[in-house]
DNA sequence: TAGATTGTTAATCGATTAACAATC
DNA sequence: TAGATTGTTAATCGATTAACAATC
């Protein structure tokens, strides 16, 4: 196998590794040892030489007619995925949204901790939300300090977002999870990572568009 | 401008499409006239080639050292996009996420418009969510036929999105927009959106590693 | 006019897909 | 052994970026 940088996993590869990876532990419940590409490709509807190709970046190597060692391979896309070590983040808006994200606990699995909310509706302060605290924005600097807080989510309506965004930085955060239908103005240091329903919903459109047309 | 296939505009082109439109519109609003490529990408953080290759898609053609006009520019991105008809949908599953979906009142500018919501629980059913009643699953049937919905989303547990899926699909719909984290098996004919979060938190996750090595 | 911006063709880059020898 | 599957190199495909003449 040819050396591949670590940093320098594709996103389309990266996107596709967490379905891979929960694949792979449901085939691991069933007590199956060794898989090959041609077997994951066929059950996620993909190819078998992009599932090689993606299977690559773990650096681990399978046996020809055998495949890939099911628990190194778990393992290995867990370690490149993170989900291995537990990263803490803050929410900012418990709203509907911020509730539905504080509430779901697959991200406990994907190495994500939500460890509080951020609400600037006071009936709220004091309150938890799936056994999570909800506290006013000038909490975050004391939240931050005493629980290693390296992510804040934006789930504020559009007008808050670039406030809460500046807080954030202004408190050390360099990593924001934006799911505010704005583009946010940070440092160049800080990570911004939007989630784009308009986007989706664009693709979507389309797709229906030419199916129609079939 | 050479001929180019509407339905043939790129996914990442089309991604970027609802912003142009957004940022258009705000334009708009100050009763600018005239916009450059040049304009654009400065405060979308793009380059100007690839605006004025994205813009291409719409048929327009701009003025050299003077632009697009930007009432049509906005009324081409919003054909490209559906945004200037409306497609109804429904939504199953009414939790927290659901609830979000429903009251977030932007989607009636992107052209979809959520007109009721679905779910198991007895208690639900009658209720209103923002102006949108919440029906037993049995009623989808019924819905479909008086509303002419397009599109079912799914906000359900991931344990009952398949079912939910088969649902829709056995009451004719062909559009589903996913947000629970399982592939759904449906028939060919039918578009499956899917909304990943564990996708978007593997990309950051990444991002976040990176920015720490520098 | 001068120069900014468009329209268009070509070059580059990166991901996907194909081909095939190696191997268990 | 036969044949399925891996590892690796090459071909293809599509999006991005560069280059530059045309033009207002």
């Amino acid at each position: 196998m040819t050396q591949i940088d670590r940093q320098s996993i594709p996103v389309p590869t990266l996107r596709r590794m967490p379905a891979y990876c929960n694949y792979l532990k449901s085939l691991s419940v069933k007590g199956i040892v060794y898989v090959s590409t041609t077997a994951v490709a066929n059950d996620l509807n993909l190819i078998p030489i992009q599932v090689r190709k993606d299977f690559e970046y773990t650096r681990l190597s399978g046996k020809p007619k055998i495949g890939y060692n099911l628990e190194l391979l778990i393992e290995a896309i867990e370690y490149i995925l993170g989900w291995n070590k537990m990263s803490n983040a803050v929410i900012a808006g418990v709203g509907n949204l911020g509730k539905a994200l504080l509430s779901y606990q697959g991200f406990k699995n994907y190495g994500l901790d939500i460890i509080a909310g951020i609400d600037q509706d006071k009936k709220k302060h004091g309150k938890e939300v799936a056994g999570r605290k909800v506290y006013p924005p000038e909490q975050i600097g004391v939240l931050v300090k005493e629980n290693k807080i390296g992510i804040g989510i934006i789930t504020v309506p559009a007008e808050s977002a670039q406030l809460m965004a500046d807080l954030f930085v202004k408190n050390g955060i360099t990593a924001l999870w934006n799911f505010a239908p704005v583009r946010l103005n940070v440092p160049a240091d800080v990570v911004v990572q939007n989630e784009n329903l308009a986007s989706s919903l664009a693709v979507l459109s389309q797709r229906i568009k030419q199916q129609k047309e079939k």
